[in-house]
RNA sequence: GCCGGGGUGGCGUAGUUGGCAGCGCGUCGGACUCAUAAUCCGAAGGUCGCGGGUUCAAACCCCGCCCCCGGCACCA
């Protein structure tokens, strides 16, 4: 018996969850987590919501809210995704409790302590007028080295040069420009990230087999080029408060107190059990593994990060860090800006969780991104789900039920290859569980299910049935315990529909209490209920009509006057050259002829569009947007294309008209 | 440009100590009828991105190149 720390990444509750986080790391996190307790092994798996990020008070200021409300309603919400979608936390909490406070102010004792936290004195700009200090990126003000006027706190778009903002000239807020800035000293904790530096490379260097390779390379990477010492409080509201006198108007910096949730959330559950200690038995004893389940933006924050912090008072560190890639959709990634996302509270209106934990383990991104595609959901899922292994259980179970309503009962078991495939099958899940290979261990239980169906057509009960009924209830016997074999096996990926099975099989107690170990354990005696299909066909028209349209009136943004429609001028124009940025990889230059002088326009569009595809060809063109540079280059007006998931599509007339008309 | 990942039959994918290239979907033919028009059997279909090299043997190792995705730089 091992203790196993189930840790998943916290997402951020300034939206709802989508099918990209569920299949890169809840789902994941949840099949180990319950194969683990299906072995016997004491498991602890915690995350919560992540409520103290910038995101949060950006949409708390759309919304003309306060962060606390807009984050405790995201985390009732992603709460109530996760129990619906059967993700089986023992501790789902949130950062914005007591009792994380308290351990986070802990932890950054103990780092103090140890000589890891120290106060440093910088000058950051402040703005008088409105009381408070800046970030760098929210300051203008003139480049000190190209003179250019519209440089920012942190970079030059000029120039492209990196920037201290007190280096600028006549620094200013970008939001009030006539407000003359002042740099004051302001003082701020840093965590000495550089001092762990050669610790975590000697962790990395041995013993790390197992670990995915692209999570090594990335971590490696980092460290080769070295770390760099990080402000550990922010000049903020929202945020933890920071236990040092003096530091009253600054808030802990959210990278590094939501990582600390893993820890806290361990002992809040302790609590919660009534037994203060209980968590020791995951972090104190030597014996006890640590999985942290994450996606691959995350990467650097669970190897480095809050490894460091943990070598730093003296925790455990992760056994393993099973990282995946991206789940996209139709080929490009989720975005809640652009609109492009299934998110769960949808998806679980119409259909089954169950259904999806099934499709999102058998296209889980676990060595590159993957696609998620409603015609491939609804393909496999009739065919592999409800055609192979639902219908397997459905078919035996019903056939069985209904010619033998008083029970069946074999004294030894009739189909002994069947049950070594199933032991083969048993044995390869059981690999792959053990080292995070999800789709793997789905497959191995599909094989086995396949193997059954084989052996069922061989064997033909049903012809059986008419020559010798006794022969046919102990060959029965030998499928029914496939069946509940199988009921056992899918309980990490479908924990209800392996449940209902059991039921199905008129077997008692649960499967959970029989086990994982008891798969291949025959039952001599069945009496069966009769069953119901385990899982409802899904018909593609119908989900098609449901999901593609495209929500075009989703999310509208406030009415405008038609004054306010008059200020733009648009223009119709001739590409009448196009050059490569000579500085950026993504940029066209393009030269456009409106009727007189020619305009230069930047755009983002290389990588869509080819030189020739542009050239010679009328585009639609917002023509008195305030001037900006683009790394260097200055563009006088911007394209206008339609956009549709990755598909990125150019307005033009449908007929050749004089260069510079309007559109309106 | 830098960093990471990837290019395998129409589509989606497996293949980490180099040893005849597997699987699912789709297609075609057949079997069966217990089951959710479901299941099973068989067939067609692959220069494993390209070019070199190491080896008795390379999808796998080495070198060079091309393309795709993501991150950064940046941008919509």
């Amino acid at each position: 018996m091992k203790h196993v720390l189930v840790a998943v990444a916290w997402p951020y509750a300034n939206g709802p969850l989508h099918l990209g986080h569920m299949a890169g790391c809840y789902l994941p996190a949840d099949i180990f987590a319950r194969y683990h307790r299906l072995k016997g092994n004491q498991v602890l798996m915690v995350s919560g919501s992540d409520m103290h990020g910038t995101p949060i008070m950006v949409t708390a200021q759309q919304e003309g809210a306060e962060p606390e409300e807009v984050a405790l309603r995201y985390h009732e919400i992603n709460s109530r995704s996760m129990e619906q979608m059967g993700i089986s936390f023992d501790l789902f909490t949130h950062t914005h409790t007591p009792e994380h406070q308290a351990v986070v102010h802990e932890i950054i004792g103990r780092l103090d302590d140890a000589g890891y936290i120290e106060p440093r004195t910088t000058t950051a700009p402040y703005d008088p007028k409105a009381g408070q200090f800046l970030p760098d990126r929210y300051v203008e003000g003139t480049c000190p080295h190209c003179s250019s006027t519209g440089a920012r706190g942190d970079q030059c778009d000029s120039c492209g040069k990196t920037l201290d903002a007190d280096e600028l000239i006549d620094p200013h807020p970008k939001l009030n420009p006539e407000v003359a800035l002042e740099f004051r000293e302001t003082e701020h904790l840093f965590f000495r990230l550089s001092a762990f530096r050669e610790k975590l490379l000697e962790w990395l260097a041995e013993g790390k087999e197992h670990w995915k390779s692209n999570v090594l390379n990335f971590t490696r990477n980092w460290l080769e080029e070295g770390l760099v010492d990080r402000a550990v409080t922010r000049d903020l509201e929202w945020g933890i408060p920071v236990p040092r006198d003096g530091y009253e108007d600054k808030r802990i910096y959210v990278w590094f107190e939501a990582v600390m949730g893993y820890f806290s959330a361990s002992r809040h559950w302790a609590q919660l059990q009534g037994d203060d200690e209980a968590w020791r038995k995951w972090w104190d004893d030597p014996e006890a593994e640590h999985r942290y389940f994450m996606a691959k933006d995350n990467i650097p924050f669970h190897t480095i990060i809050w490894p460091a912090m943990l070598l730093g008072c003296g925790l455990k560190l992760p056994h393993d860090v099973p990282a995946n890639e991206y789940l996209l959709l139709d080929s490009a990634q989720f975005s809640k800006s652009r609109r492009h996302a299934v998110w769960i509270p949808d998806y679980l209106e119409r259909y089954d969780p169950e259904a999806l934990r099934y499709y999102l383990a058998a296209v889980m991104p676990e060595q590159k991104d993957t696609s998620f595609t409603w015609e491939d959901y609804v393909t496999r899922v009739n065919t592999e789900l409800i055609g192979n292994l639902g219908n397997l259980l459905h078919r035996v179970i019903s056939f069985a039920q209904k010619n033998f309503p008083d029970g069946l009962h074999a004294d030894e078991c009739s189909l002994p290859e069947l049950r070594d495939r199933a032991a083969e099958a048993h044995a390869k899940m059981d690999v792959a569980l053990a080292a995070c290979k999800f789709k793997r261990g789905l497959a191995a239980m599909l094989e086995l299910s396949q193997a059954t169906n084989a052996a069922l057509n061989e064997a033909a009960p049903w012809k059986l049935l008419k020559q010798d009924r006794a022969a046919c209830e102990v060959q029965l016997v030998g499928f029914l315990n496939i069946c509940r074999a199988l009921s056992i096996m899918m309980l990490p990926y479908m924990p209800r529909t392996g449940e209902t099975a059991w039921q199905y099989l008129g077997l008692s107690g649960t499967p959970q209490e029989v086990g994982w170990d008891a798969v291949l354990d025959g039952e001599n005696d069945f009496t069966l209920q009769r069953p119901k299909p385990l899982f409802a066909k899904l018909d593609l028209q119908k989900v098609l009509e449901k999901e593609m349209p495209p929500n075009e009136l989703h999310e509208l943004k406030p009415e405008i006057s038609f004054n306010d429609f008059k200020k733009l001028d648009i223009r119709v124009g001739t590409v009448t050259g196009v050059e490569k940025h000579p500085d950026a990889d993504k940029l066209w230059l393009l030269e456009v002829d409106f009727g007189g002088p020619t305009r230069r326009l930047v755009t983002g569009l290389r990588g869509i569009y080819e030189a020739d595809e542009l050239q010679g060809r009328q585009i639609a063109v917002l023509v008195n947007l305030e001037r900006t540079k683009f790394r260097g280059v200055e563009s006088g007006g911007m394209l206008l294309a339609a956009e549709s998931g990755k598909v990125v599509s150019l307005l033009q007339p449908d007929q050749q008209v004089e260069n510079g008309s309007r559109i309106h």
